[in-house]
DNA sequence: ACCACTCATAACCTCCTGGTTTTATAACCA
DNA sequence: TGGTTATAAAACCAGGAGGTTATGAGTGGT
């Protein structure tokens, strides 16, 4: 079992579209703080705390080199977030199909007037 | 592009246990607001703030069912997150395996255990 | 017409988040 | 030893998130 926590943890991280492009950024590679915090306007502490949230959901570890803090990114949780949507999403996906066909089936049916639901607009198509 | 409100809004919505227990529910099929408020510890108007947010994202719709605001749940948002996710994912994945070796080569290549920098893995991907 | 049911809104509280500036710590350099 | 660089920590603030209770509004049943 995973955890709620982690996956709290994760997706919060991701909530953040700093954070998302310090993910992004990372993927090129290691990067330091001051690295990281160039391409923002804003400060360094803010860059910091935005690592520190990353950290504390797994994403990203850190090592040394002289006074600096390489941040790395760690892919063991992005597979556990991954895992959780793509099962959802595909399961939806389908259960989606399966209702509008259900629904447009019924509509036919089922002549009463009753105002069920107009069976959603534009469905799984993608 | 995408526009990252739409991914901060979703990833936010996914970020809570008890949303993410109601999108679990909701996989299952369509429920009204009381329905859903049941398994929780928690008062009705908590559990429709939850379905505010996930609304918002695009996570979730309503119909009319009577009285009842049945929610039903919508894919789309979801397939970005995933596209996303797995897409940088991927790519981490693919360069930690690198790195990993490209470490380990160093290493055995390198025994003058100088702590040198570990050396991007080529950067600039996308 | 009235009541019961389902749900949303309002007002309120507390805690967390994301930012700031300022200061402290740690490592290198001279 | 002192100065510079890189980063963390502290103190503070505004706003939002997540919860509560109380109330209002739409709908159906009798």
């Amino acid at each position: 079992m995973v955890g709620t926590e982690l996956l709290d943890a994760t997706f919060a991280a991701l909530a953040d579209p700093t954070r998302r492009a310090i993910l992004a950024r990372l993927a090129a590679g290691e990067a330091t703080v001051t690295e990281l915090a160039a391409p923002f306007a804003m400060s360094q502490p803010a860059i910091s705390k935005h690592l520190k949230v990353l950290e504390r959901a797994g994403l990203v570890s850190r090592g040394r080199d002289a006074q600096r803090r390489p941040c790395r990114l760690e892919a063991r949780p992005l597979r556990e977030a991954t895992a959780w949507l793509a099962d959802y999403r595909d399961y939806w996906a389908e259960s989606y199909q399966r209702l509008d066909v259900l629904l447009d089936e019924l509509q036919s049916v089922d002549p009463t007037g009753t105002e069920r639901r107009p069976a959603r607009p534009n469905g799984t198509g993608g």
